[in-house]
DNA sequence: CTAGAAGCTAGAGCGCTGTCTAAGTCAAGT
DNA sequence: ACTTGACTTAGACAGCGCTCTAGCTTCTAG
């Protein structure tokens, strides 16, 4: 398990190497990356497991501001487990809270589709239909 | 009816008065928002509902720059309802790839809230717990 | 030996979505 | 008449999360 280059782990994340330096600037990762000689990153898969951790935090909406708690929590070590889970919880409190709403506008974005797909259906059909009245009730929608 | 203030309708819609004059300006209204002869807006119903549609497209992320299109497209009137209902499809999947997306994430927090409630249930029974080698542990994750 | 790919740092710039400011108007209450 | 507060405009500014540039070094392959 050798050490991998930024461009390894750019590829095996999905992160760019510019995102990967951005994100070891804001302290985002546990312990700050090892160096070569020549002062080259060195990951390990550590990090990389870190890292995809920090993608789903990311992609489930949690700020960069967020992480970096999360991350100072777990540099100091043990004893502080009790935040630790408070700040998770928190997050997936919302977490829910965005699915619930996505789903609501979920439904009401189908609804609407439904109401258009009819409208399409009906007009390929028949495209007389197209009238100054069914013009009134578009544009209502 | 009678029409409503900037204010009611920010109260109304949860939206501030300065994001309506926003979303006016960034031409996100169907129609422009009529006037009193003081220069004043003057919301309808048809207003509010139609920023009610604005704020669940918006609130599952679709960017204002798609809502001026649509919008475009409803106020270009009857006969390209085949393309409201493709960009309404689009956003659809939009939607549904982001809850699966949450929904990912979400398992992926639980699973990390669990192991923490585990660990801070155990700490509590006996504090005596912690260690360097539950330390460790702690760092891993 | 050299070209090209990959890495480095520091810092500027960007897209999105508001949010606020400045300077002023208007209507109602006391 | 004066105050209060809600409203008007155009435009400046802010926060987030990258993303890219400039200018440089270092490694690797031919």
């Amino acid at each position: 398990m050798g050490g991998l280059s930024i461009g390894q782990v750019a590829e095996r994340t999905g992160l760019s190497v510019h995102a990967l330096r951005f994100y070891e600037r804001e302290g985002l990762l546990a312990d700050p990356v090892r160096r070569e000689s020549n002062g080259r990153r060195v990951y390990s898969e550590d990090d990389v497991d870190w890292l995809t951790m920090c993608i789903k935090f990311r992609s489930s909406g949690m700020p960069l501001d967020t992480i970096r708690k999360y991350t100072e929590l777990v540099r100091q070590g043990v004893g502080n487990e009790a935040d630790r889970l408070a700040l998770l919880k928190s997050h997936q409190d919302f977490v829910r809270a965005q699915i619930e709403e996505l789903n609501e506008c979920l439904n009401v974005i189908t609804w609407k589709v439904d109401i258009y797909q009819q409208h399409v259906d009906a007009g390929t059909a028949d495209c007389l239909w197209v009238t100054p009245s069914t013009q009134a009730a578009s544009e209502a929608s």
